[in-house]
DNA sequence: GCCCGAGGAGAGAGCGCTCTCGCACGGCAG
DNA sequence: CTGCCGTGCGAGAGCGCTCTCTCCTCGGGC
């Protein structure tokens, strides 16, 4: 129960005062204690429990230069952002590595073009030290944006451009192929695939994967949705009209898979006996919510966060000018096999 | 495209210079330019826009003792905080209203019990000027946290404990007196309520809600669940268990409503011509995707988190010492009619 | 034409911290 | 016993900003 004084929280001149050292030694104390004697440490430290001692963080910044705190830029339209539990997923691996680190997370939702700008001056500002974005579409802003400020930015998922920025992402290339090769595995011959947005690069690695199996499939097995389960149903409509004979469906996520599944049974279609059914991401809420339950391609999401805010720790302690951006990481997928497929 | 000084990033001393004005004159003008003759204010804008000038903001709250940002608590088990969009949606919801204001959104989640010092060191630290704070069970320590470091709070759902805090919360007891007099228009008899834990006061007022109206029902009709989709699924299986003969359900939330309706299928039972299901939410994600879709009692949850951080920030400006603490807001409830009764 | 008041601009003090520098003191070698 | 080095501590400058206080200037009223 520490005594409270309202307005005039104790300052570091105060926990010296009463340590009866000077302020440089306080401070050291404060940092780590070294190069201070055990007796004068203990009475700093004595000082700062009985005044309820906190630095002042902005005091520390100013003079250091460092924040303490790094930028989660989340730029994706409505939809998608609260019906997708990825993101949470994500953020909740960031959030307990920067925790363990003692930085902070600033969350900065895009909600329109406008917002742009605010984001941008709040990088300049030097609020925070780095900063961790998500999900780019080809033409997105946030690489120029964050380069601009000078902030060093690690990517979650590959960026669809040339750029050599750090970035963390699954292998969904490999995943994809794995799906299809599951497919394959059971005898299916007219697989189709429900793409995500074509301008995202996680949508056309898996679409890539996929063809990379049925180099020779008809494009009319291909659909495009937008990851969400209305697109996916919508998708799955298409291909039923375009090629009724289907025996299979790759869905690029486990929302548009769910979508998918309910036009089937809406068309008498048996999953798993006439059409096989795979997603991706294993989302767990969902896909053991289908029935039947999904088999899906399995990425480790809340590791991918917890990867992205280590390579931007990694590489805000070498300092920008250090001996290398943070490089690339990319996580490995695994099938998990449901009743679906 | 702005001239980039490396490490040396412009001052209001180095715009005063290139302006020809003194440095409080150049900060009268970034701060509003209230008081400034005209060809002065534009001398300055001109120099801030030349040198790429951004205000230092550890050096204005250092003097202002004004962060320009507020924490988002969020106090949940694993479990709840990624298979939930409630959260997503209410942290949208709270974002908008924020950065309307300039006002950052600093994400605290909550880990486990060590991480309590961490938030209670942060807050006291005044990292920022406020807090918003979710999901408090009973015995939940931040609400005294929070006091403790003299920090205002507006909470997300109301406390369990008669603290006078002010909080935003549904009519969660209305919107189950209406979810249930719909059934009972029904004619349904036999009507049983999934609840959520009892530990939160969302699950007791739901309970309340559904007592209101059937002050004499069996208590072996009452069922607690856990707000997750399995948790739903075995509650389910105790109520046919217990009640074989019951007619309809009141799920606390369309997770648990999800997840009864899957055993209710499994069981033989046709939803809803033998068992009417309603839930609680209007998760449309999900609510719309099962089958049949589920009748549901929307809350405005977006909206609900605007009005936190409204609620936050005008206690903010009155100053905590102000004529009153922001009071609490309760926003009303709808019943959305869909297939499932 | 003079005085007074209002409003606009500048000087300077400080917000709370870190960190460099210099000084003092103790131990050891010569 | 003297000189030198290493270590521990304190003094003080300064990070970039805001804000008060003072000074100056200009306009209006008598």
């Amino acid at each position: 129960m520490t005594e409270q004084y309202f307005g005039t929280r104790p300052t570091l001149e105060a926990v010296a005062a009463r340590a009866g050292v000077s302020r440089a030694t306080a401070s050291r104390v404060v940092n780590g204690g070294t190069g201070v004697r055990p007796p004068l440490v203990d009475k700093v430290r004595q000082a700062v429990e009985e005044l309820g001692y906190v630095p002042n963080p902005a005091a520390r910044s100013l003079v250091t230069r460092r924040t303490g705190a790094v930028a989660v830029i989340v730029a994706e339209p409505e939809t998608r952002f609260f019906s997708d539990p990825f993101f949470s997923q994500q953020i909740r691996g960031i959030s307990k590595e920067l925790s363990a680190h003692d930085v902070q997370l600033v969350l900065l939702l895009v909600e329109g073009p406008d917002d742009y700008g605010r984001i941008s001056r709040y990088l300049t500002g030097g609020h925070v030290d780095g900063a961790l974005a998500f999900s780019l579409h080809d033409d997105d802003p946030l690489p120029a944006i964050t380069r601009g400020a000078g902030m060093l930015t690690v990517f979650g998922g590959r960026p669809g451009f040339p750029a050599a920025v750090p970035y963390v992402d699954a292998d969904n290339r490999g995943g994809a192929r794995e799906a299809v090769r599951h497919l394959l595995s059971l005898g299916r011959r007219e697989i189709a695939h429900i793409a995500g947005p074509l301008d995202q690069t996680a949508s056309t690695d898996r679409l890539a994967g996929y063809r990379d199996m049925l180099p020779e499939a008809d494009p009319a097995l291909v659909a495009e949705g937008a990851f969400t389960t209305a697109s996916g149903a919508r998708a799955m409509s298409e291909l039923l009209a375009r090629r009724p004979e289907l025996d299979a469906v790759f869905a690029a996520n486990d929302l548009m898979a769910s979508g998918a599944l309910r036009v089937l049974r809406e068309h008498g279609r048996r999953v798993p006996e006439d059409v096989a059914l795979v997603g991706f991401d294993d989302m767990v809420s969902i896909a053991e919510a289908t029935d039947p339950p999904l088999t899906t391609v399995r990425q480790e999401i809340e590791e991918m966060g917890r990867l992205m805010a280590r390579l931007l720790l990694r590489g805000l302690d070498q300092g920008v000018a250090g001996p290398g951006a943070p490089s690339s990481v990319i996580t490995p997928t695994t099938l998990v096999r449901r009743a679906s497929a």
